[in-house]
DNA sequence: ATCGCTTCTTGATCTGCATCAAGGAACAGC
DNA sequence: GCTGTTCCTTGATGCAGATCAAGAAGCGAT
């Protein structure tokens, strides 16, 4: 169980509740492991936990009778997710998967209920992270309607280099399988925009990137 | 101002909160009047009210540096926007229209910020609010990326119907070309929609549209 | 290093929708 | 009713991206 305690005591979702009484919940709370590509919710099924990324990546999709499926989001460690369910609702609008593998700690929904009305901040702390997730959400059907694939991708790359910066190398932190299906690309798609990028001083070698002007890609976007 | 206080009184977002405060706030309240495709609020302006739909549509849109915009969400009577303010932000995260002419109330930011460190409830509304924009943007995120227009429009119209009637007959609440936005789609891709649900019973005259079998346009979606 | 598996890339094709352009229907004002 | 304007539809074309299929590259295990 690594590192447990630090990161779970900066959450978002507890700032401003009682040092004890966080660490009763810290100490209430579940952990769970995941292999890569492991479901940990599934979509319509009855909710008793808000989740909270601790380590590695999870995605979360819909899908459609079909069984299709479609990503969302890709939440990062530190990221809660299902907190929504928090004002309501008894069940999870959307699947969880384990990107390349991740690990998250489970907070029982009728805990934090109780606990909720015991320190309304929490509300307002929940407010908050669902205010991230909905413009972020907004930002996104904003994106997939107006920008082409390699728009999208280059203004993906610009948001992952440090605004100074004027050339940057870093690696994807999953698999382009994920970074598609979160840009809402076939893997396809992406690789091909990648290609489509060259010319404005991006290299790919596996799971490094390399901005070699920040400014030029900017303008790709 | 017609029907001031009844529809204000029922706002989600003062449920809880002492009867006499809410009126104060109603008071308060500044109202607009715009006619059709008037701005209401402009993207990345300092924001400063919190609004509600009184009566008539506001599209909510995002717009890239080329100028072209998408519709991100059709607020309807009722409908609050700019409620992900109450949790800090400074500014609009979209632009708001006026669709065929609306009817608004905007109650001052700094004012319902006082008011909910007052009434801790006012978080908990402004989630259950967000909750549902959350959830209303995922289903659009994946509606885009997994349905076809045609499928999209099925799901819209089968969504007017009541849940229990077999056939029905009802009129589009706005202009097509609003649907076609807040649908993701050009209005040219409605029609053709419409046209691609004739074997479906669906019949569209002007802004009246007729669903032969509910049954069968649900299984369109 | 070599093997074997997974992930990624590239090419070919096809579909869905945007876009452009023009004709037709609805509707308000007179 | 007519007339002008707005809104919608239909047709033709083009492009972006999905999908299918096969080959290349990366990577962990031995």
């Amino acid at each position: 169980m690594l590192a447990k305690n630090p990161i779970l005591l900066r959450s978002d979702l507890f700032d401003g509740v009682n040092q004890v009484t966080v660490e009763e919940l810290a100490a209430a709370a579940q952990f769970q492991t995941f292999a890569p590509d492991e479901r940990i919710v599934a979509e319509g099924q009855p909710a008793a936990f808000v989740y909270r990324v601790m380590n590695g990546f999870v995605r979360l999709s819909k899908s459609e009778s079909g069984g299709r499926e479609a990503d969302i989001c890709v939440c990062e460690p530190g990221d809660t997710f299902g907190e929504y369910l928090l004002s309501g609702g008894g069940a999870y609008a959307y699947s969880a998967w384990s990107a390349d593998g991740a690990e998250v700690a489970l907070f029982e929904l009728s805990d934090l209920r109780t606990l909720a009305d015991q320190y309304p901040v929490m509300h307002r702390n929940g407010m908050r992270i669902m205010t991230r997730h909905l413009l972020g959400a907004m930002d996104c059907i904003a994106g997939d309607r107006l920008h082409t694939a390699t728009q999208r991708v280059a203004n993906y790359l610009v948001s992952r280099c440090p605004a100074s910066a004027s050339h940057v190398t870093f690696r994807l932190p999953y698999r382009k399988r994920i970074l598609a299906g979160k840009l809402g690309l076939a893997p396809e798609a992406l690789s091909r925009a990648f290609a489509a990028l060259v010319p404005a001083g991006v290299e790919v070698r596996g799971r490094t990137v390399l901005v070699g002007s920040v400014d030029l890609l900017r303008k790709a976007c």
